[in-house]
RNA sequence: CGAGCCGGCCGGGCGGUCGCGACGGGUCCCUCCGGGGCCCCGCCGAGGAAAGUCCGGACUCCACAGGGCAGGGCGGUGGGCAACACCCACCCGGGGCGACCCGCGGGAAAGUGCCACAGAAAACAGACCGCCGGAGCUUCGAGCGCCGGUAAGGGUGAAACGGUGGUGUAAGAGACCACCAGCGUUCGGGGUGACCCGAGCGGCUCGGCAAACCCCGCCCGGAGCAAGGCCAGACAGGAAGCGCACAGCGUCAGCUGGGGAGGGCGGCCCGCCCGAGCUUCCGGGUAGGCCGCACGAGGCCGCCGGCAACGGCGGUCCUAGAUGGAUGGCCGCCCCCGUCGCUCCGGCGGCGGGACAGAAUCCGGCUUACAGGCCGGCUCGUCCA
C-alpha cells in the first residue's frame, strides 16, 4: 500500500486530475500493500482523501472489498489528517488477500511516512 | 436396491454492535423562501446470473419527395409474444433396449467453384490387381508380352454410379426379369400444415459441400440515458482560406428570378430540399445542480381456457436508485465440508474452508461462470409380495 499527503498547495481541478496530481507530486509512504500519497491544502477546512484501486487488484467484487476496508479505515483516521490536505491511498494487489487489521497496520505505517515527508519542508527528494 | 433420463427451485440462517446511501417524520440552526445543514426515530438497500454486451423491444433525439444499387439478419410446419436469433407443440433425419437426446433443418435435374490423405480412378467416370476371349512365341504342365472385352471379386476411402436372387454370357453388365430401397409422377385416404398411409405407373439410378459464391422467400432508417431536456455560472478574441454582396420591381420593409461555398435525405448514386455563412489554426472559459429515474409488456395467489408456450378474469403487494459512484468492519450461536487430537465408540474439542460473482435508463431472451443442497416426474435392471 502506498500513501501520497500533499499538504499546501493552490487550486483544485477535477476530482481524477486531483487524484493523479497528488499521487504523482505528493510525499508518498509506504506499507506493505497500500502507498499513500499527501498533498494538500486549501481553504477547505476539512480534508480530502481519494482511492485508487487498479484492475489488478481483482475483478470488480474484490476491488469494491478493497476500497471499502480502506475507507472504514481511512474514516477512523481522519483526525490525523491536517485539514485542507489532500490524500490519495493507492492499494496494490496484496491488499486483496490482506486480513483486515493488517491492512489497518499497513494503513498506519504508510500514512505516517507520508506526513512526516510531507511536513519537511519541501526540499529536493533525498 | 442399483444404474440412468428430464424438469423446477435455493444458493447460507439468526442476533448484537460501530458505520454508509435512499425515503418518511421530528427538534434545532441557516436561508436569496426554491431550499440547505446537524442530530434523533422509523423503514428500505445487489444477482441468478447484477457478468459477456450477442439478439429483440420500450424510451429519447435526428431523418422521414421518390427511384436505383449495395449491405445485414432470419430459414421444416403450426402456434405464443410488444418483438426476437427466444419459447411451446408437432414433422423429418440421426443416436439410444428405454425415459429421452442431437440437428446453426429453404434450394445441389439454374449456374460457377471445391472435394484433403489414401486410391488405378472423386463426377460429361475409371482398368492397378483379378476374370474372359483372340492370334503369336516358348522347355508339352504352364508361362510371357501384344490386341480386345469386362465394374461380378480384391484393395483405398467419409463417399466408388443401387441391394438380393435369377436369366443370360467367353467372362460380365438394369442387357433382361422378380422383390426391396431410392427418384419422379397419378389416384384414394388422414392432417390447418410440415408431412404421413395405401394402391398404381414410369425410366432404370441421376454423390457430397450452400457455415463457398449464389438463387428463392420474409424482415430491417440512424444513433444511443455520456440519449435528451431545463437551470445556474464563466469567457476575449485573433488569423488564414472558400463563398455571398447579381438583375428586375418597389411605398425602400420586402418580393421574384438567376448564381451560390457549405449542409440535409446517416452506406453509395441519381434526384430533391435547405442555404449566408462554412472550414482550419492560435488563444480564452467551464468540469456545477435538477429532471429523465423507477408503477412496470411488474411480482405473488386463486379460478377459467389451452397438450403446452401463453392468454383472460378477480384479489393482493410496492420491492435499491449511487454519480468523488452508497451495502463495509468486528463479535457470538447454528448449518455443511476437510483435517488433526482425545474417546467411555454415543461423541467432544482445536484449526481451516463455504462457490461464481457487484445494480448504473428499464424490460424480454440467449450465452458463459458456479461450492453445496432441496423437490418432483419418468425409464431400464434385479429381488420380494
Amino acid at each position: 500500500m502506498v500513501v501520497h499527503v500533499r499538504l499546501a498547495e493552490p487550486e483544485a481541478g477535477t476530482p481524477v486530475a486531483e487524484v493523479a496530481a497528488v499521487a504523482a507530486d505528493g510525499a508518498g509512504g509506504t506499507g506493505g500493500s497500500a502507498p499513500v500519497s499527501t498533498a494538500s491544502s486549501q481553504p477547505a477546512s476539512f480534508p480530502l482523501v481519494g482511492f485508487a484501486v487498479s484492475r489488478a487488484v481483482g475483478n470488480a467484487v474484490v476491488r469494491n472489498g478493497v476500497r471499502r476496508r480502506l475507507r472504514a479505515l481511512v474514516r477512523d483516521r481522519l483526525d490525523l489528517l491536517p485539514a485542507g490536505s489532500r490524500v490519495v491511498v493507492r492499494a496494490l494487489p496484496a491488499s486483496a488477500a490482506v486480513r483486515f487489521s493488517v491492512l489497518a497496520d499497513e494503513l498506519d505505517r504508510a500514512l505516517g511516512q507520508a506526513l512526516r515527508a510531507a511536513r519537511r519542508p519541501a526540499q529536493s527528494p533525498a
